[in-house]
DNA sequence: TATTGTTATACTCTATAACTATA
DNA sequence: TATAGTTATAGAGTATAACAATA
């Protein structure tokens, strides 16, 4: 049996693989400069829809300090706008502007490319049950 | 059938947790605050036993001059040392002085760790699946 | 010419703590 | 008192290009 360290190597070294891959693409569908990070939170916002900071911070496993000045990059970019919660005011909702969600049409595509070609080695049957096995974690 | 982006997201996410949950038991093992990534190279190392910069480079998917910089800091932390190699001058063979050894039993046991617990939701069978499906990519 | 390793620079990401405002 | 968000700072990781030494 494989010791469970070695699987952080090959996790790590994929999401290399798929960072370096979306960046080397990045020019061609990134002019804001959005960055690897700020790509995967436009993406989640644009699947949850409407999303508060703090709840963002904690589904991207990421800092809410680090979060706020992301989202003010963004924001700045025009890429997102935010409203405060009528229902608690400490709360602002996050929600994509129509530039925003052109991003992401894009970034989807470009990491979609990227991800096809790393995961040729995979059948069908194989992705469907690495995806299963990563959303049970 | 699930985007092949979505898959993205959930590497992101757990390499996150790996790293974070790392990092919070590092002051424990970690005097010499190699970082993460710097961890991931002494493991890296450790397994190959002797290996050059520029191979290290490509085998953990990054670039050879961030590889330097860190062999470099290391290096002055005596966890590894390095050897021009007879056949072709150009190559520095590292390896890990016993110090660097030491570090790395030290590591490889929080990331187990970290990693047992991550990976609770999965059966062995499971783990052994996931684990050949990231070597196989 | 091509490859290994180095230096330098600018930028992105992360960790931490202290702070405000609302609840 | 607890939570959402902010600010500030230091440190770690990344991308890029230009360079010297060796092959």
């Amino acid at each position: 049996m494989s010791d469970p360290y070695e699987l952080a190597y090959e996790i790590d070294r994929l999401m290399r693989r798929i960072a370096a891959g979306t960046h080397a693409k990045a020019p061609e569908f990134d002019p804001e400069r959005v960055g690897p990070l700020g790509g995967m939170v436009l993406l989640a916002i644009a699947d949850a829809g409407t999303i508060s900071i703090q709840a963002l911070a904690t589904q991207m496993s990421r800092d809410k300090a680090q979060m706020t000045r992301l989202i003010q990059s963004l924001e700045a970019k025009s890429l997102l706008h935010r409203e405060i919660s009528d229902e608690d005011a400490r709360i602002n909702l996050l929600e994509l502007t129509p530039k925003g969600e052109a991003l992401v049409v894009a970034i989807k595509h470009a990491v979609s490319e990227v991800l096809d070609e790393i995961l040729t080695p995979l059948t069908r049957a194989d992705r469907e049950s690495l995806f299963e096995m990563l959303q049970r974690l």
